[in-house]
DNA sequence: TAGTGTGAATTTCTTCACAGCG
DNA sequence: CGCTGTGAAGAAATTCACACTA
C-alpha cells in the first residue's frame, strides 16, 4: 500500500519522511512556537528535545531529513526552523474540518481551542439526533448528517472527525468518503473500513489507558493491588 | 500513534512483550469481545486481524507471546482469548481513576461511558475552579483540586487522567504524583516531567490533525503515497 | 568550543514462509 | 486440509560516536 520509492542514504532532499519522525514534528512545532514565544531566537537539539520530550539524537536525525537548517556550534535558528516545519505539516493554511457526533466528545473537540490555533478551522458539525440539530457549538450551527456532502462540498472539507459511538462510525465514514473527505480521525472504538487512498488514524480514550493498565498491573513495587493470578 | 513510554524499573520475569505488541492487545481485545456479543465460539487470525485492523501475521506473532492458545486448523478459543488477553491487560478489576480539569475535554472524559465499560471506575473530578467545584458529573461530585492527595489516598487511586490547559499540567502532574498516583495519561498539549517510574501517556488531539495535514499536503502531487495508519 | 550532521551499529518491529499439528 | 506457531529474513527506527565546522 505504501509505494516507497526511496532509498535510504544521506539525502539532502527528497519527500520520504519516515512515519515516526513526521508523528515527532507537531511536537517540535509546538515546542518552537513556545521558544519564539519567549522571545528565544536560537536552540540546541538538547534543549529541544528536552521541550518535546524525546532525545537529542532522535532531533538532529529527524531534522537531518529536511536538509541542514542547523548551525554548528551554535544550534537552529527557532523563527527559521518554525516557518519549514509548518510548512512541511502543510499549515501554512488553514484546514477546515467537519465534525460528526456531537455527544460529549464531538462538543468537546468543537470547542477546543486547540484546534484553531494549530491551523485546523471548525467549518462544519453534524449528528443524526434532531435534539441536537440547529443548535450552535462554538460558532457553528449543527447540521442533519444528511447535509454531509453539501456542506463537504461548499467549505471545500477535506479532513473529517468522527466523534459517534461505535455502531455509527462506519456510516459516517462512508458518507464523508462519498463526499469527498480523504483524510479521517476517527475517535470511535471500531475499525472502519475505507478505501485505500484514504489516510484513517485512529484515538481510542480507552484503549490508552488499557496500555497504561498493563504496565500500571506490572510494576513490582508499590502499594498494591490484587493481582490477577490463575 | 505518539507516545513515548519511558522503560520503568523492574520489568518481571520471562520474556516480556514487546511494547508495540502491548499496544495492539486492546484491539484485539475490542475485536474479541464483539465476536463474543456475536455468539462466535472461534476466531481465526485472518478474521481477528481484519476486526482490529491489522495483519495476520501481526495477531499471531502478538498472541504467541503468551504461548499457544490457538488451535492448529480450527483458530483461536474466543472467551477463552479475551479473558487471557483482559488479564493480560490487568483488566479483572476496576481501576479507580481520578481526572484533573473539567473544561469540555475532562466533562467529555467524565462522561464518556466507553471507560467504565472498558475496566476504568472514575473515582474523582478535580478542578481549581470554584464555579466546577461542588458541581456533579456522571455521578462524580467535582471536588477542588487541594483535596487530590486525599482522594487518591481514599479511592487507592494509581491512575491519573490530566485533561487541564497546558499551563496547568505540570503542577498537577506533580501533584498526583505526590499523591500516590504511578500511571498518568495526559491530555493536555504538553511535556511534563515526572520521575523515571512514573508511567506517562500523551494524546493530542491536535498533534493528530497535523500528522494527517501533513499527509493529506502530499497527496496526490508526488509519487508517493504514504499510510498514516500504522 | 559547543553543537550539528551523519554513517554505522544496534535494537525493535514487521513480514515471510513453512513445518507441524489437530 | 486449514490454520497456528515460529524461526529467519527484512525493514524501520533508534542510538551511538565522532568528524567537522561556524
Amino acid at each position: 500500500m505504501a509505494g516507497t520509492l526511496d532509498e535510504m542514504a544521506g539525502m539532502p532532499q527528497g519527500h520520504s519522511i519516515p512515519e515516526a519522525t513526521v508523528s515527532r514534528l507537531p511536537l517540535y512545532l509546538r515546542s518552537l512556537q513556545e521558544l519564539l514565544d519567549e522571545g528565544l531566537a536560537t536552540v540546541s537539539s538538547e534543549r529541544l528535545a528536552e521541550m518535546a520530550g524525546v532525545n537529542a539524537a532522535k532531533v538532529r536525525k529527524d531534522l537531518s531529513y529536511f536538509g541542514s537548517y542547523g548551525t554548528r556550534g551554535v544550534g537552529y535558528d527557532v523563527e527559521y526552523l518554525l516557518l519549514h516545519i509548518r510548512r512541511e505539516l502543510g499549515l501554512t493554511h488553514d484546514w477546515p474540518c467537519v465534525i460528526a457526533g456531537m455527544g460529549n466528545l464531538g462538543q468537546a473537540l468543537a470547542n477546543y481551542g486547540g484546534f484553531h490555533e494549530r491551523g485546523f478551522k471548525i467549518a462544519a458539525l453534524v449528528d443524526a439526533s434532531p435534539d441536537k440539530i440547529g443548535t450552535e457549538l462554538g460558532g457553528v450551527v449543527i447540521s442533519n448528517v444528511d447535509e454531509l456532502a453539501h456542506l463537504v462540498a461548499q467549505h471545500k472539507i477535506r479532513i473529517g472527525v468522527i466523534a459517534t459511538p461505535a455502531h455509527a462510525a462506519q456510516d459516517v465514514a462512508q458518507r464523508m468518503v462519498d463526499a469527498g473527505v480523504t483524510s479521517i480521525l476517527n475517535f470511535a472504538p471500531t475499525v472502519i473500513n475505507v478505501p485505500d487512498d484514504i489516510l484513517v488514524r485512529k484515538v481510542d480514550l480507552a484503549v490508552e489507558l488499557q496500555i497504561l493498565s498493563f504496565y500500571q498491573e506490572r510494576r513490582g513495587t508499590g502499594t498494591d493491588f490484587v493481582s490477577a493470578t490463575p
